[in-house]
DNA sequence: CATGAATGAGTTTTCATTCAT
DNA sequence: CATGAATGAAAACTCATTCAT
């Protein structure tokens, strides 16, 4: 997904009549749509205050004044980069709670799922970066914060229609948990899904099994 | 802790004799303190990667030439005064865990302890942002490791004593936890230690109970 | 009459047949004389050096492109924008004028009409911007010296006529007089047209009354 | 006073012992001095908004990044270069006031004085500049504004002891008036002391001759 | 006539680091 | 041990202008 592309869109020579290789505003887009991919990437790789508007248009293979042209800060960029990714991360995570019957499994499909990202994989690092880069952007925080409290809210209602107690706080936790899971993780292989599920579980007691809606 | 000290230590004249007001030695001692102070609060205003020479500098109440006449490199800085920081941090848990007598009453005071940092406070974005920065810098991965698995290791040696099952995991996944709620708190005032320990309790059900040491 | 106007001339998808909003050539000329206007507007703000093509086209409420479409450079639209502007403001002075009775009016008129911009109003500065660009622009300085001797000669026509003595020095020392107050007020509220005036009253003494034209 | 110096300052080759050819605090201060003298040339050739970091650093035969090494920005050097040289300038004129017995001899002599500035001279331009540059800058505005007020203040006090009538409009007006010739002189090589002084002379009609002290 | 993407050199400013004193 | 001037590269960002559509 956020799979380095080939360099250079732009076409050297003339297009030559009838060849339309594509339209001005396309272009356009898919200089956008690289930058963003370029910024998650660097994000990850230099931390958020590290990278450069040299680095974006370099791995993005675009010149570098396209950066400020396309987007108004590097900050900017950044900030919409992570908030479109941590947004598809959060969708994923969604599905995969549609995919769960009981919580015990959604606590397991959840961590199996974040497992996909090896060790220093580019999401975890990202969800944490961005954490930290909202502490200083008040803009951010809100985006960031927005994404955080509806997935948070979902999982609570989920959580609550299965008979788990304390829905809201326990989808809190939860999800903090395996923030800090993903964090820890950079640090220390050890930290795998398998090792985490057993006494992640323990959070979703189920009290009374409510009625499958 | 963390406090900002008062600034510039430099006596304006020559000492004068007689007065000596200060070896020299211990000048430099006061320096170098001075300048790890400066690091850590700037690593949680900036990022790690977003602080200068001239900051450091600035907030140290030092000439400038100093950081690099004391340091081999301002990230040389930066990695020696978080991994000092964390370690006072570690110190103070582990405080915290002598006086607890069950593990709820060890999750509930860990919590507490970190309250008094509220939301954006230094310790917890400490934490992630060397976390972080551990990803970039192989040596500063070796230290952090170290403190990790070193306070794990006690927690969970805490936890198998009071009858935890799977001890090493939950403190894993406890650390975890408790590193995610301080990052997820800045972004969601809602996060407190009194709506996070009640769940987090669930994690240290007590099978039987052990003979206290 | 420097006054901001109503942006977005371009009308959406097509004219349609039948419909005709305007011909493409009264459509080009608002255009230039948008961009004339939000020249003299930005002129003013940021001073002549500090005016940008991206500046003018959004304050005109135009595409960036139909600067250079229309201009042959920012310099010469300024140019342009500046002197049409710069007449504008002498015929205006000419009105004043001819409906003076006697020098004393006179003096007393233009000063008031020139109060109607408070403190720092666009024309003034206008005035004062390009006297200094055209310090660094032969034609500019061409153009600009026209206007202010056909003006001054004018006004010593119309003062000799009254009897004024030395009138072509009393226009020259009179016109330089207003252009510095303007500039002054800038940077003193309390330099008024109420204070002004009986002192540069002074510089009509007449010495016999002429029979009125 | 503004003449340009000699390129290159900082001494290729080594010091040679002994030789102690110029302390470091020295140089700085040099560098300080050089640059505000680069400052006020560019100010007047090329416009307060077209004076560039490197043209500075050029003009000043100084590394670029002194610039910002001594400055808090180029604003702020421009700001302080040119507030010191109209100090200077306002100082001359008050020593001219001094040697001259009458109101009228003032005049002249103020004029004359400032005919020693030919035509696109560097002080009235520059006065011109810092004036519009102030109309942005509010902190300047502050100090412009100061350095006009009390000159006036003073140029009306010595107005009003030689019996000139509404000695402070007067001095106001004068001093405005002044301004303005020294703005139209760029556009008019005809625009003299010869030709003004005679009609300026009319701003100060002695009521009474007082007792000169 | 109009658009807006693109360019590459330009801008101001900050950087880590060195070094003479 | 300490200073602060100096450097040259690199930072973010803006520029006037061109051009394919």
């Amino acid at each position: 997904m956020i799979g380095r592309m080939t360099k250079a869109i732009t076409q050297g020579g003339r297009p030559g009549p009838g060849a339309s290789p594509m339209p001005a505003v396309e272009r356009g887009n898919q200089v956008r749509r690289r930058l963003r991919s370029a910024a998650v990437e660097l994000i990850v790789e230099r931390g958020w205050t590290g990278v450069s508007t040299r680095a974006l248009a370099e791995r993005a293979g675009v010149a570098p004044g396209l950066v400020h042209y396309h987007f108004p800060s590097v900050q900017g960029l950044l900030a919409e980069a992570a908030a479109d990714a941590l947004c598809a991360a959060a969708t994923a995570l969604r599905r995969v709670l549609e995919q769960a019957g009981t919580p015990q499994e959604a606590v397991e499909m959840l961590l199996r799922e974040l497992d996909h990202y090896t060790g220093r994989d580019p999401v975890s690092l990202l969800f944490a970066e961005t954490y930290l880069a909202a502490t200083r952007d008040e803009a951010l925080a809100r985006v960031v914060g927005g994404l955080l409290t509806d997935f948070r809210s979902d999982l609570a209602a989920w959580l609550g229609e299965r008979g788990v107690p304390d829905p809201a706080a326990t989808a809190a936790v939860l999800t903090a948990a395996i923030d800090g899971i993903l964090l820890h993780r950079a640090m220390d292989p050890a930290m795998t899904a398998d090792m985490a599920a057993p006494v992640l579980r323990r959070l979703c007691p189920v009290t009374r099994q409510e009625e499958p809606r």
